[in-house]
DNA sequence: CTCATTATTTAGAATTATTCTAAAAAACCT
DNA sequence: AGGTTTTTTAGAATAATTCTAAATAATGAG
């Protein structure tokens, strides 16, 4: 007797092992494991440091094969940044971008491109900041250089 | 005989020389002047460095009784950011908010509240800044400081 | 392991901010 | 004034995102 492939068959390119880290970080962020959140943790998280729109996402996830709906890519960026495995960056009014970058840090945005450009830390001298106001603290300091030809 | 009062009844409350004033900052600008952007523009530029949105500029034109569109409120504040009249700043992905304040500097943003406060250049030390990549330049360096309770 | 409970996924509709369209109105030029 | 170019406008269109409610999958207790 063969064993059914039904539930393996979709995740061939995700090896057991890598299936194991996801799901232990998921899981340590207080997310359930999922197949769609693997798969996608898996795309996000594949290749280092990146910039995601849920339109880029939703197109790499089509490519890779994987049948995952809007609404789930929508979802899952959302819960993800609300978990802390991503972070939401503010550059442009129409589109939202997703930063697998986790570090305090900067960007560089190529308007033109809607291109996004991590910029570390410690090469802006952002010391002095003014006192915020009465009654609230520091939730982020984001940077933003655009950039144009 | 009496004077028609058809193109004055409404705006009463834009002095002639308010009205010079603002025609004459509209066209140096390169910007026609017409009755819309001169209630407008009134509007945005009678209470010192403010921030809007479109939705909140259509509300006050509105309790101010004037019969503007919205696509005509749209209109205007994007021409007065493209002829350097306004200043978008883009601290929400959902909505364009518009600064009066030309000069260079920064904010603090409330996001529970929708709301911007401005920081003075001087009050934040920016200079050390990364080289862009090869082939761009600064088109502009915007710094913000989201504020929680 | 199995069932009940709870969370997730999904297709499609709904929402929201913004832009577009095409026609009427106003401003400009001579 | 009269013809040309710009603006304004109502309403339709668009685009990103969220919502809805039903189907599916994960979890936990027995």
């Amino acid at each position: 007797m063969v064993t059914t492939p039904s539930t393996t068959s979709l995740t061939i390119s995700l090896t057991e092992t890598r299936r194991d880290e996801l799901a232990a970080r998921l899981k340590a962020h207080g997310l359930r494991t999922t197949l769609p959140r693997l798969q996608l943790a898996d795309l996000l998280f594949a290749h280092g440091n990146r910039h995601v729109t849920a339109e880029k996402l939703h197109a790499e996830a089509r490519e890779a094969g994987l049948k995952v709906s809007q609404a789930t890519i929508y979802n899952t960026l959302n819960q993800f940044s609300e978990a802390g495995l991503l972070r939401e960056v503010q550059v442009d009014q129409a589109r939202s971008y997703f930063d697998t970058n986790l570090d305090d840090h900067h960007h560089f945005y190529v308007e033109a491109e809607g291109r996004l450009i991590d910029i570390p830390e410690q090469a802006i001298a952002l010391e002095r900041l003014p006192d915020s106001p009465k009654g609230f603290s520091v939730a982020g300091v984001d940077v933003v250089i655009r950039l144009k030809k």
